[in-house]
DNA sequence: ATAGGGTTAG
């Protein structure tokens, strides 16, 4: 081909370039690649014709613009250019804008200003095209000045290259205030102003704005149509969603597969699985998106696997839907799976972006897999992946959660941009890790920055002042929820405060806040008021707010147990086998505790008395030298909160195969000398592992931190974080 | 020789 448009050119004279006899420039219509380009330009230049302006444009729009385009050879030749004509900045300008330099685009547009060439209407919509936020925040409104310094306002490509420029940054504000001034709108204007207000979430008015332009007779294009679905995909507006599906059909829009793809969704958002998945069948040809698509819609109505039927079954995966699968676990609590399936992930060579980072910090988070956490942080550093507000959130929520204060707050001072949830994490992180007075102190540090805090921010601080003991601090701070921050208190909240005044003692006060507050107490209030009396027997208390409990959650198996901990621990013996017999009736079984342990990235499980790990047998002979390590330093088992109807020598082995223990001696076996030992425990910890593992933190010089259901336990030579006060 | 809008995910 090249040879052929070679040997066409090299019959044209090198003087042909006279005005009244320009060159023909079809032989560029053959061309296919820059390599190609590079030898017709190279003839141009011996036959001379290189100096007619046809030429040159034809050149210089290929370099441009086409597939494989060049734009440090475009430059180049621009440079050569004397008075490169308006034609010619403006392939430029879109040049840069195709591969994403919109900055390099505008350096070109002053550049051409300052030469005294004149934009036209096909300047801006290359040169607006692909704006970031900051970018339209740093040169958006000279630029929209321009456009009417030139007169350009009226055409309407120019201003729905504006409308788009607002919108798409998000300045929403601006863009419907050109939107709104401009007297011809075609479906283009309609559909980016209404793609502007699902760009900030405002999905009602999408809708709104999709009826007004249907009312005013604008003819919606099958954009038009996945915009609006898209916002009843949001807005769980099944009705606007039916309806719209149905003038697909009556208007006969072409369904594209982009279309079909935005009704499955939709359907799937509003819960209509069989709708979705019937779309979903039919349809000729399924693109990743669309499988994508299904696997959400199950994940979201907790059909973790059914949504991995489905995963299974895609030919290719992007990692939009990797981390869709992933997060399907996560919103099940299936971390570990979650986990397998990120490995799984790697091993297909898939690249995770910076959401699935989020998603797998999360699950370290709930697993206290630190050593995970913390390649998952040198992975992000290394790949270049982006390092936005969202990861760094993740990061110290995952830090908070492994017991990592320093770090946490190492990753806090050093974020450029810090939103609400990034304060509102140190502040619930700091409180879990008994550090009551410095959450204190980062929440003033937040209402001084102006950042509003939410209701979670306050259930950081109540949780902060209730971990530490600050009542009086805590009871101010209740007070001013209202009046300083405009924060109606909920359930949560009153939970927090019965738990800050029970657990400090004051369990009248605690008693007389859930019988005055403003709405029926409910399971978390009661719950709170229980773990209280747990806390300072109080077994009658107990009693009435067990009793409120199980007629709430009667399935609450928990409440039994604690119930059975506090008839144990105030020797209510009769009272504790009435309440055993019930138990057996019911069919009421303890959930069985199961600890966490990370030890080389590998996440281990034990359960109460396991003895399904490969190491089982070093595990139990290791926990035996403990207790005997242990009885010289003063150790005698405490099983006081046992409550099931056995001798003292029974109670002791039920304690001593309590799932921490063994993870602990886990742990004391697989880690080097003095390496913190970290555990995740789903169950509040009982008062004899708590008693053990200080002196295991004081025997063996090693830091243990266990996180169990609500807060955490730093054991440091001897003695706990939580100063025996949970 | 050069024009604009869309779907999946914390």
């Amino acid at each position: 081909m090249a040879s052929i448009a070679a040997t066409h050119l090299s019959t044209t004279p090198a003087h042909a370039h006279h005005v009244e006899n320009p060159p023909s420039t079809v032989f560029f219509q053959n061309c296919k690649s820059m390599e190609q380009l590079r030898q017709l330009h190279a003839q141009t230049i011996k036959t001379g014709v290189i100096s007619h302006p046809v030429v040159q444009n034809r050149i210089m729009a290929f370099a441009c613009t086409n597939e494989s385009s060049d734009m440090i050879y475009a430059h180049r030749m621009f440079d050569t250019i004397p008075e490169p004509s308006v034609f010619i900045w403006n392939v430029m300008i879109k040049g840069y804008s195709r591969i994403n330099c919109p900055e390099d685009g505008v350096l070109i547009y002053l550049a051409m200003l300052r030469r005294n060439v004149m934009p036209d209407h096909y300047t801006f919509p290359f040169l607006l095209k692909g704006f970031t936020r900051d970018i339209a925040l740093e040169f958006g409104k000279e630029l929209h000045g321009h456009v009417l310094k030139y007169g350009l306002h009226s055409n309407i490509y120019v201003q729905n290259a504006l409308v788009s420029m607002y919108s798409s940054s998000g300045l929403t504000d601006m863009a419907r205030s050109v939107f709104d001034k401009s007297c011809g709108k075609d479906v283009v204007t309609w559909n980016v102003m209404i793609s502007g207000y699902n760009r900030i979430k405002q999905f009602d008015e999408s809708r709104r704005l999709f009826n007004e332009m249907v009312e005013k007779g604008v003819l919606p294009t099958p954009v038009t149509i996945v915009i609006v679905l898209s916002a009843c995909s949001k807005l769980k507006d099944l009705e606007t969603g039916k309806q719209i599906h149905k003038y697909v059909r009556d208007f006969n829009i072409e369904p594209n597969l982009v279309l079909e793809n935005a009704l499955i969704d939709m359907y799937a958002a509003c819960g209509e699985m069989s709708v979705s998945l019937q779309i979903f069948e039919n349809l000729k040809r399924r693109d990743v998106i669309s499988w994508t698509t299904i696997v959400k819609g199950f994940a979201n109505s907790g059909q973790v696997d059914l949504a991995r039927k489905y995963f299974d079954r895609m030919s290719e995966r992007d990692y939009v839907s990797w981390t869709a699968m992933i997060d399907a676990y996560l919103r099940m609590n299936r971390f570990k799976e979650a986990l397998e399936l990120f490995r799984e992930m790697q091993a297909s060579k898939t690249k995770p972006d910076e959401f699935t980072m989020v998603s797998i910090l999360t699950a370290c988070a709930n697993l206290g897999a630190l050593e995970l956490g913390e390649w998952i942080r040198a992975y992000i550093d290394k790949s270049r992946i982006k390092n936005d507000t969202f990861v760094g959130n993740a990061l110290i929520d995952m830090y908070f959660k492994c017991g990592n204060v320093e770090k946490a707050l190492r990753v806090f001072s050093t974020m450029p941009q810090r939103d609400k949830f990034t304060w509102t994490a140190v502040i619930v992180g700091l409180a879990i890790n008994g550090h009551g007075e410095e959450a204190l102190g980062i929440f003033s540090q937040m209402l001084k920055a102006s950042i509003a805090p939410d209701e979670i921010t306050c259930v950081g601080v109540l949780c902060a002042c209730a971990h530490t003991g600050m009542v009086d601090k805590g009871r101010k701070f209740f007070a001013e929820m209202i009046s300083q921050h405009g924060i109606e208190p909920n359930f949560t909240h009153y939970g927090c405060m019965v738990d800050l005044l029970g657990r400090a003692g004051h369990l009248k006060e605690a008693y007389e806040v859930v019988q005055n507050m403003p709405m029926k107490p409910n399971s978390i209030v009661w719950g709170a008021l229980l773990g209280a009396c747990r806390v300072h027997k109080d077994s009658e208390l107990a009693e009435i707010a067990a009793k409120k409990m199980l007629e709430l959650e009667p399935e609450n198996n928990a409440v039994y147990v604690l119930l059975c901990n506090i008839y144990a621990a105030c020797n209510k013996w009769e009272k504790l086998r009435e309440l055993r017999q019930m138990m057996m009736n019911r069919g009421v079984k303890k959930t069985p505790g199961c600890s966490l342990i990370e030890m080389n990235g590998v996440v281990h499980e034990f359960v109460a008395g396991d003895e399904a790990h490969p190491l089982s047998k070093e595990i139990y002979l290791k926990l035996d030298k403990i207790t005997s390590d242990l009885k010289y330093a003063g150790y005698t088992p405490d099983t006081s909160e046992v409550f099931l109807d056995m001798g003292e020598e029974d109670k002791e082995v039920a304690v001593y195969r309590h799932s921490e223990k063994l993870a602990i001696a886990f742990g004391l076996i697989s880690s080097k000398p003095g390496a913190t030992i970290r555990i995740v425990k789903n169950l509040r910890m009982c008062v004899d592992c708590h008693r053990m593992a200080k002196l295991v933190s004081k025997v063996y010089r090693r830091e243990v931190i266990v996180r169990d259901r609500t807060r955490f336990h730093h054991f440091r030579q001897g003695s706990c974080s939580c100063k025996d006060y949970w």
